[in-house]
DNA sequence: TAGATTGTTAATCGATTAACAATC
DNA sequence: TAGATTGTTAATCGATTAACAATC
């Protein structure tokens, strides 16, 4: 199945349905869901929920609603998340490392999570060699070899700002696809690469907006 | 000055728009800058660059562009981050102290971060009266009392799923308007409190969809 | 059958882009 | 003045919601 012009805004939303549907699938409380609940669930219209799956295909029944296994099971599917993929982190400073733990905790206790990350890259000499939660951490001049050997379409990029765009474009030479960069920077990529930004700055610049303008002092 | 309805898709270009000042402030190459270049520099159109500031006011000149540090100035006034604000983070876990860091460090280094952390929370007592990057660890029951006495606005919550809708509530009822939710968990809270969510497993799972369905295991 | 809920079309809403008069 | 670029209005584009016939 290929579909060709699927938003993003819709793509965006079926890991929210996926994370609702194995939450029912765990808890086994009802074999059946509707597009309200969903809806409700997932913080987003019944009617969405329907025009969202309908993209994808027929997934419910009339009168009924949407089996929760086999809607659960498609949308993985939809999602290439039935079948695991490699994952490298380049820049193994504190939050690439915080970030490695929970990926790696994530893939033992989350069924649908289908990410595995395989290896660590970082500069310092120091860190080459250990290993942090089980994965190792290679020297960045491995990094292109690793990648072609181990098939890596998606990595996360956690070094510093001015190092994000030669990475990058180091990765996606490789064959890199999809890239989680936590850099405060801006990656220039070609059109075939997507990428998230998790801008943490960002995010907790745009919060600031909502604060009302009072003291920030102590009121006693 | 206060202003009524701007749209979150605006809010969310101005620290954008500000880095890009920030950094041309820095190097000091110009003095000035085109909605154009602008645009182009975060990624945006020149009209919806001049359609944004416009809702706060008029900040250019016409046939010249904006003064760099003046509309510098405007927006770290409009994003409130013209003074300091004091964060606080629960859950100090891995991705918590990390983050803990990069938030020091990003205080350090950058003028217009303006957000300083100021107190960690967990449960674990082991760690409560230590201190990472220089911010102590407090018991979960100071938490409302710290938020009062430090009149604190906007907190970070790194605290595993199932926690996260309580601690998010009792945040809220001691006074905090703005909340980073790196949870895998839909907050439900009241329409005057902002959440952003940081959700890396969504987001990886949504950059698993543009994945070439193929083989994940070497070629070789 | 009667009741419920889907898939889909039409209506609405909101955000971005194009265009241009105003003006520095 | 002539050239450039803003601020703003109108046109376009896209996403969400409302409504309903189809059908389980």
């Amino acid at each position: 199945m290929r579909w060709n012009k699927i938003s993003d805004a819709v793509v965006r939303r079926l890991p929210i349905y996926l994370r609702v549907l194995d939450d029912l699938a765990k808890s086994g409380d009802t074999p059946l869901i509707s597009s309200q609940e969903l809806g409700e669930k997932a913080g987003v219209g019944s009617a969405l929920v329907r025009k969202d799956l309908a993209w994808f295909g027929e997934f419910g029944k009339q009168g009924v609603g949407y089996e929760v296994e086999y809607l659960r099971s498609e949308l993985r599917q939809i999602l290439n998340l039935d079948r695991e993929h490699n994952v490298i982190l380049v820049g193994a400073g504190s939050l690439g490392v915080a970030l490695a733990r929970y990926a790696v905790r994530r893939c033992q206790e989350d069924e649908s999570f289908s990410l595995k990350l395989i290896g660590l890259f970082d500069q310092d000499p120091d860190k080459v060699g250990r290993a942090y939660a089980g994965v190792p951490v290679y020297a960045m001049a491995e990094m292109e070899g690793f990648i072609r050997k181990h098939n890596v379409r998606m990595a996360i990029i956690t070094v510093p700002a001015d190092a994000a765009q030669e990475i990058a474009l180091r990765l996606v030479e490789s064959g890199v696809r999809a890239i989680l960069n936590f850099a405060p920077a801006k990656l220039i990529l070609p059109g075939h690469v997507q990428v998230a930004n998790a801008d943490l700055t960002l995010e907790l610049q745009r919060l600031a907006y909502y604060l009302p303008p009072g003291q920030t002092e102590p009121q006693g």
